[in-house]
DNA sequence: TTGTAAGCGTTATCAG
DNA sequence: CTGATAACGCTTACAA
């Protein structure tokens, strides 16, 4: 048995090490691409590598190395499309890699949040993090990441910290286009449904459409702007308010989808044609978007560009820098936006 | 600094060994609650461990125990909404636990499938996975977990497995009653999207579709059944289809929200009044289906109660027996679904 | 360029 | 009941 495999289990480094004729800390710098190895120790501990199949045990890597394989995704999100979005681009880019995800859901809530991801980043001493909207506005948690050593990329709405660690839409300006849109087709009393206080994409969208109507010349009246939750119920209480109001609007634009639904079941309780009597705009070009009816224009961000540059940041590998840092959005023309009938 | 803690970092098993004056085993053995532990000691343990605020590397405890505290979510799952609500049930039961959750993706049409989660498995170590369909379905899966020692709970739409491996909803069960509804209402003549074959969950909802119509003495007309692939267009396809027929049906079923969607543009397009011109009942209760209009009459499961059901069996801790592996469905009455006009 | 020895922080073994 | 001592599989000094 003297060039077999260690008994029972799967092959450790000492088999390979064994087999190879060299140390295990050779057969170490193999694995971790150590650049001052003779080429052909290396070209012959990897063919062996390869032919027993074996695989670096990533428990006693993290251990020695302190340091787990692991990306972390960190949320607290009321959109489930956009956490679901987003792990599916990280872990495209995952795949083929030693690394995991693994999904943490926090309570942005909780005086403790500081300290529970805290805890959570020092026990499993993550390779990175991926902090998504709202929490990845939360300055103090990016601090503590930065100050623990654990890398992180923060999505956003505007950009909220250095290009490393940042993938960020511009919902300002992707609003704008919106709203011009809209008034490109004649609209000139354009409601808005924002988004709750205290979330920075709220704000954006926000300003986006106060820029917009200012750089028209048109009055942003306080009557037909009502603050949602960014859930399908405050959209259609929004609608409503709306469009009982003196003088109501000939288009609405709703700062994500979820409400922009809302908006246009309002609409149809009232009997109005969309978009003949109401013109509508949604946020986010979730799934639910194209399957209104009528499909619902909205404006798309690019989660899986976001998500995979995200990735691509958090792993350091090559390229990581020319990664990009913002995203532009991307007005998605469908039928719930027309010309006002009058 | 005698009693001080190791330099550096955090504490460690041997700092509170040193601190309680026992070796580093019998802190061990109060981590991991032995049995036989004079309870003084025991207590005199926890009281430092808790006031020095040590907690276990989980790196170290895994490469000693060769397991990792991680529970695998394993999933080819063309239903968003469904990963996200299981995923979220499997947490909210995780969390406060020292499990994690880490989330796979896998391709079912690979080849490599099932040689894929073998190495995932192997690699990582897992506590336990969970298997969502339509992969839950693959019984060499499953076979594979149980060879490689790992706990595994399929999700299903019928028992596939041991009742301590399954949650599982009961499909058949549901759509016989959902379609009694339409029958009740008034309808003869319903027609049928299914889900596309190979899918368990279409098969079980198709078998139900057809003994409630066997149980009414009504018949099956093929010429009102179309295949779908569970996703919006071919709900819109097979709505067209079946709107066209030679004789239309009053009623249908789709299998899945996302077809009923498609179903309802469908009736939109041709102008027919939902539900006076055509009932439409879905499955599974997305998100879409209170958003849309009219709001979808449709089939929801207990996926909340599933996800912690399983992640109680997965963690195998007290009361894991306890938990039921059969989770009844409820139907959602909405408005999409009437008596019809004529 | 490669090897030796000493960890990383925990648990298992097997005496006391 | 408790404690030395040796794993667990890999990496980082530090030599050679």
């Amino acid at each position: 048995m003297e060039d077999g495999i260690s008994s029972g289990g799967k092959p450790t480094i000492n088999d390979i090490a064994r087999l190879a004729g060299v140390s295990k800390k050779t057969v170490s710098r193999v694995i971790n691409r150590s650049p001052l190895l003779n080429e052909e120790t290396r070209r012959r501990v990897e063919d062996i590598i390869r032919s027993i199949g074996f695989v670096p045990n990533p428990q006693a890597r993290a251990l020695a190395l302190r340091r787990n394989f692991l990306i972390g995704l960190v949320h607290d999100n009321p959109n489930a499309q956009m956490v679901l979005g987003m792990q599916q681009a990280l872990l495209s880019t995952l795949r083929g890699t030693e690394f995991e995800l693994i999904v943490r859901p926090v309570d942005r809530g909780s005086a403790s949040l500081v300290s529970d991801v805290r805890a959570f980043l020092e026990r499993q001493r993550l390779h990175g993090v991926m902090l998504l909207p709202p929490i990845s506005e939360n300055d103090s948690l990016a601090a503590l990441c930065g100050q623990l050593g654990c890398r992180y990329v923060r999505m956003g709405s505007a950009m909220l910290d250095t290009p490393e660690q940042m993938v960020a839409s511009n919902d300002r300006e992707a609003v704008r286009q919106a709203v011009n849109y809209l008034i490109g087709l004649g609209h000139r009393r354009i409601g808005l449904v924002t988004g709750p206080q205290g979330f920075r994409s709220a704000f954006e969208r926000r300003s986006g459409f106060a820029e917009a109507l200012a750089a028209a010349g048109l009055a942003l009246d306080p009557q037909i702007v009502v603050e949602g939750t960014y859930r399908f119920e405050s959209g259609l209480a929004g609608g409503r308010q709306l469009l009982s109001a003196a003088a109501p609007p000939t288009a609405i634009f709703a700062s994500n989808d979820e409400m922009a639904a809302g908006v246009l079941h309002a609409a149809r309780e009232r009997g109005l044609d969309v978009p003949g009597d109401l013109s509508i705009i949604g946020f986010d070009d979730t799934a639910i978007a194209a399957h209104l009816w009528p499909p619902l224009t909205t404006v798309r961000w690019p989660i899986q560009a976001m998500g995979r540059a995200a990735a691509a940041k958090l792993l350091g590998s090559d390229g990581a820098d020319a990664q990009p840092a913002l995203f532009p959005s991307e007005l998605i023309i469908r039928a719930s936006a027309g010309p006002p009938a009058r």
